[in-house]
DNA sequence: TGTTGAACAGACCAATTGGTCTTTTATATG
DNA sequence: CATATAAAAGACCAATTGGTCTGTTCAACA
């Protein structure tokens, strides 16, 4: 356990590993309990049952993708830089993912779905709040007269996420660059050359 | 049990489905033995284990996958009208899918990896076929000089598969047809556009 | 220093897991 | 009709599952 760390903390961070490498069916109490050193009383004195542990871990995890954002767009200025960065912090969910496994939100979205729906309820959330963030982005893009006015910001926000998340998820089985580069590349393209005056 | 079926296929059909709702490690035994109505001998009579149940599920729902695809393209004529056909194929997987529960081919993908290995050699195969199976189509519209030579088919063919995968899952989480209306409507901007002579 | 309460260990549980093996039931063929 | 063979049933298995509960340990505080 690392220092500083409470032991729910080091549940948590340890179950939020596991759960987006293995999913929630692939991963056991036993799993749980060797990846932390505790007993299931050090665990379950901690958390009611498995699925408390599982939405604790998600929401760990979506808030280390969170933040990632948010600490990348504090340096940018304009919103052209912005939706720049966005796209680059995506790329970083290969190369330096926030959780071994990849981006935990489609993750969780593809492994719950028809198994677990509180999970999947946790998922989509989870996608909506991105999508939001992203399309103020966009708005606020639009309201500086940086982008242009007729571009539909929901439609772009979503688009922006689900090439991405698809790019993530092909390199992964991969285990090659190559579609994150691509698609990179390709929403590079998209912004400069239809969104900005 | 269907007729003309044979008791095989029938634990095929049916494991095809349940895997691809629930996953390999959301789908056990007693799952599949309600489903096909048969008792474990009925089931291991066929085959060995679950994991060759699981396989031959795979294959069978890439198959039709495949199919679907191949079927569509047979009527087309122009290479424009092959890849349009290729992107409205992907959209029915979320209106009519192959296999309830989206995509089996990234649902696998996603699954699998980190718990079972040798399912996600599977899906990396099926995907890098399909991969190919667009790259040549984008070749032909090339060499017949329909689209423009200097178009990578590779980066293309990826571009395509990783938008309209990513738009499927995030349409399915969310139960909203957006983000794949979103994503083919784009792709077709995107060929129209910068593709095609 | 003695006591209290939280943290943790670990025994225990019923249910379920994937898998094996023997027995029964159909079915086809002589 | 008898028999060989394949298909299916279902008893059985050890291992594992998530979960409960009772001890034990340890640290803070009076």
């Amino acid at each position: 356990m690392q220092k500083g760390n409470t032991t729910k903390e080091h549940i948590i961070e340890q179950s939020a590993r596991l759960f987006n490498i293995r999913g929630y069916h692939g991963c056991s109490l036993q799993d749980i309990m060797s990846a932390t050193s505790l007993k299931k009383g050090g665990v379950y004195n901690h958390f009611k049952n498995k699925d408390e542990i599982a939405f604790a871990a998600f929401d760990y995890n979506f808030n280390k993708v969170i933040t990632r954002f948010k600490d990348a767009l504090e340096k940018c200025t304009t919103s052209r830089q912005k939706l720049f960065t966005l796209i680059d912090v995506f790329a970083t969910f290969y190369t330096d993912p926030v959780a071994e496994g990849g981006c935990p939100i489609f993750n969780t979205a593809v492994d719950s779905t028809g198994t677990h729906p509180d999970l999947t309820i946790k998922a989509r959330e989870a996608i909506n709040t991105l999508k939001r963030y992203i399309e103020i982005k966009i708005d606020e893009g639009k309201e500086t007269g940086e982008f242009y006015a007729h571009i539909k910001s929901e439609e772009l926000s979503t688009l922006i996420i689900l090439t991405l998340e698809g790019a993530l998820i092909m390199s992964r089985v991969n285990n090659d660059q190559g579609p994150i580069d691509a698609a990179v590349k390709h929403l590079r393209t998209v912004i400069e050359s239809s969104l900005i005056k």
